[in-house]
This record gives C-alpha cells, structure tokens and sequence, in this order.
DNA sequence: AAACCGGGGCT
DNA sequence: AGCCCAGGTTT
C-alpha cells in the first residue's frame, strides 16, 4: 500500500488521466484522420522513409519528395544502391541532408545484416543508421503492430497540455518520461492507429501555434488546460541561442555555357552538397579579384549581383554575389574541390542548397536567356 | 547536457 | 522576428 503523499497522488491523478486517453482518440482518429501517402500503403520501407523524411519537416513539404522517392528507390536495393549526388538530390531542398546519406546507410546496413528485410524489433531498428527512439516506435507500431510508443513534438505538446505538466519538453528526459508514461496505456490491438493519433491530434486540433481546438478534441471532458483554459501556458520550452551572423561573397564564376562550383566538405553543414565558391567575408571588387587572381583566374568583366540572406537553425549567412564572366574555364589552381559544370546540367545532377536559391535562379535566368537570344555571354 | 544540422510556413 | 515542424547524431 503506497503513502498518500502529495507527490504520490499526484503522479496516480496523472495516470488516471493517462488511462482515458486511448478509446475517444482511437474514435476521433477513424473520424478525423488524413490520407497520407504513406498511411494508405503502410509497408515498413514506405514508413520508414517517410518518418525520415517528417522528422522536423512539415506533412505538406514532404509529400512531394516522398512521392518522387518512391518512384526512383522503391524498395531497400534500390536505396543501397544509389549515388550519392542523385540521392541528395533527391532530397534537395528538404534540408537536414544526413537523413539522407543515414537512410542510405542504413538500407546497406539491412541489406547485409538483416537480409534486405526490415527488422520489427524496436532494438534492432535502434541499431540502424539515423533511426532513434521516435522513428524505432514510428516503424515497429504502424509497419508491425509493436505496441512502443513514438513521441515527437505533437505528442508532448498535447501530453503536456493534458497533464498540465511544467516540465521543459526540449529536455531529452521529459521523452523519456512520457515515452515509459504511454507505453502501459497503448491499445495493443492498434498501436500504430495510437501512436499516429496522437500525433494527428497534435497537428491538427491541439496546435503548436494559436488556440487549440479543444472542441473537435476527444479529451473534452478530462483535458487539464481544456478545463482550466492554460493552454497558453504549456508547453514550456527553453530559450533558444541566439543564431551568429556569417558574411559570404558568392561567385558566379561562367562563360557562356559553363559555371564553377565546388563540391562541400563530407561533415558538417550542408556536407556533400555543391555550391558556388565563396569567400568567408563581404568582399569589395577589389578583394574579388585578388581572390580570382590567386585562383589563375581572369575575369573578362564582372557585375555585382544582389545580396541575399539565408536563415539556418543556428546562423545566418549574409551573402554578397558577383557574377564573373571568363573567356575560358581551364585549370583553376591547385583546388580539386573545384570544378567547371555544363550550366544545363546542374538542374539534373547537382544538388545545391537553398541557401543559394537567389544565386541559382539568377544563373538559370541568365543562361536561360542566352539560349533564347542565341548569343554568347 | 549542449551544440549541430535546413528549410519553410505561420503568427 | 521568432516560433515550430511525425528528430538524430556528435561532442
């Protein structure tokens, strides 16, 4: 028999709650849900890639990657088996690029160590590249009907909101604790339909930004913040550090049909992708051209191009453009990364961030009216 | 535990 | 301008 201290009847109140939750969800949900994709067609790689693809990424901006994924890789091998620049390119402009290179990864990880067969164990998912206690839970409960549990954002937000619970949910422990709080309280008979339903209720009635719509909400009657009207309140999150401002010249570096651009390091931020050359500060013309100088470079004429900024979670990259006509594209000094690409063919072959979107869409519209006018430079 | 890793839509 | 999004890995 347990004491009836404050703290013990505090956490028994909170798993009472936790025990209703599950029957007017799963209603709600056969009611409520959207058809996705991947949920009409739940096979483990069509769940896996898509839970890749939704982590910190919006329904609406993954369903034509998805859509386009599926189609060029449909199945493991074919993952396996990829080039590396077709398959960020296929996940140019999703952003967070080594869900990709670990999706590929591990599809060779399955391939050799599971027989080219999905595993259903929770643990064993864990094992595989870029898959973590969120996407182990995804897969295991709506590919294979394991009863784990998959907290994401939408679910402690609404857990939160239910329970009134002041705890920071950025911090990874609270995961932990609302992850062990559901498992004894999921339907073993639809895991996967709860997991997703309390992500759906989440994203579409217990919103991340404005009022709630606690009348569409299925926890009317017990819902802490519901009752008292402290939604407002919940959930609580740490600040966020402030972001640091990087400055960049651009380089538009062409002759009439080529252009430079150079492949990014393998780690770090936007690894593997390609890119304009860049210098790491605001340069005035002057500093451009002792820049292209040491590169061998000489510039038939150059043209300032537009500034541009470019928000990152953690940074901002305020950028300067030059765009830099030459008469031929030979041997750029000693820097292998470097490399002269036929302008026609960066659309198809080489993934660029959007980052550079302004510099890109600038090149495309000047070779583009090139062509039309037939002229040179 | 904190930092890093993208991009876009909404307020 | 700041928030958040079907998070995970690295340090």
């Amino acid at each position: 028999m347990k004491q009836q201290t404050p703290r013990n009847i505090e956490v028994q109140r909170k798993q009472e709650l936790l025990n209703r939750i599950a029957p007017g969800l799963l209603t709600w949900y056969d009611k409520s849900r959207r058809s996705l994709p991947w949920r009409e067609e739940p096979t483990p790689y069509r769940v896996w890639v898509s839970e890749i693809m939704l982590q910190q990424t919006r329904v609406e901006a993954v369903k034509p990657y998805f859509a386009r994924f599926m189609e060029r890789l449909p199945d493991i091998e074919a993952l396996a088996e990829v080039d590396d620049d077709e398959l960020l390119k296929l996940w140019e402009g999703l952003g967070y690029y080594s869900r990709a290179r670990n999706l590929k990864a591990a599809a060779q990880q399955i391939v050799t160590e599971y027989g080219g067969e999905m595993p259903s164990d929770y643990r064993e998912l864990l094992k595989l590249k870029g898959i973590g206690s969120y996407t182990a839970g995804a897969v295991s409960s709506i590919a294979f009907k394991q009863p784990n549990p998959a907290v994401d954002g939408n679910v402690l937000r609404v857990i939160a909101r239910l329970l009134e619970d002041n705890s920071d949910i950025s911090d990874q422990s609270v995961k932990k604790r609302v992850e062990d709080d559901l498992r004894p309280v999921m339907p073993k008979d639809r895991p996967g339909d709860f997991n997703q339903a309390l992500m759906e209720l989440g994203a579409t009635v217990c919103l991340p930004n404005g009022a709630p719509k606690c009348s569409n909400c299925p926890w009317q009657e017990f819902c802490l913040v519901g009752l008292h009207g402290t939604w407002q309140q919940y959930p609580q999150k740490a600040a966020k550090k402030a972001r640091t401002i990087e400055d960049k010249t651009i380089l538009v570096i062409r002759t009439s049909r080529q252009v430079v651009l150079r492949k990014r390091p393998k780690k770090g931020l936007l690894a593997g992708l390609y890119e304009f050359p860049a210098m790491d500060k605001k340069a005035s013309l002057e500093e451009v051209r002792e820049w292209l100088k040491k590169q061998g470079v000489e510039a038939v004429r150059m043209e300032k191009l537009p500034e541009s900024k470019h928000i990152f979670t953690h940074k901002e990259w305020h950028m300067t453009g030059y765009q830099v006509l030459v008469d031929e594209l030979e041997p750029m000094g000693q820097d292998e990364s470097l490399l002269f690409v036929e302008t026609q063919e960066i659309e198809k072959n080489y993934p660029i961030p959007s980052a550079f979107a302004a510099y890109s869409a600038y090149l495309k519209i000047q070779t583009g009216i090139q062509k039309m006018k037939g002229t040179t430079l």
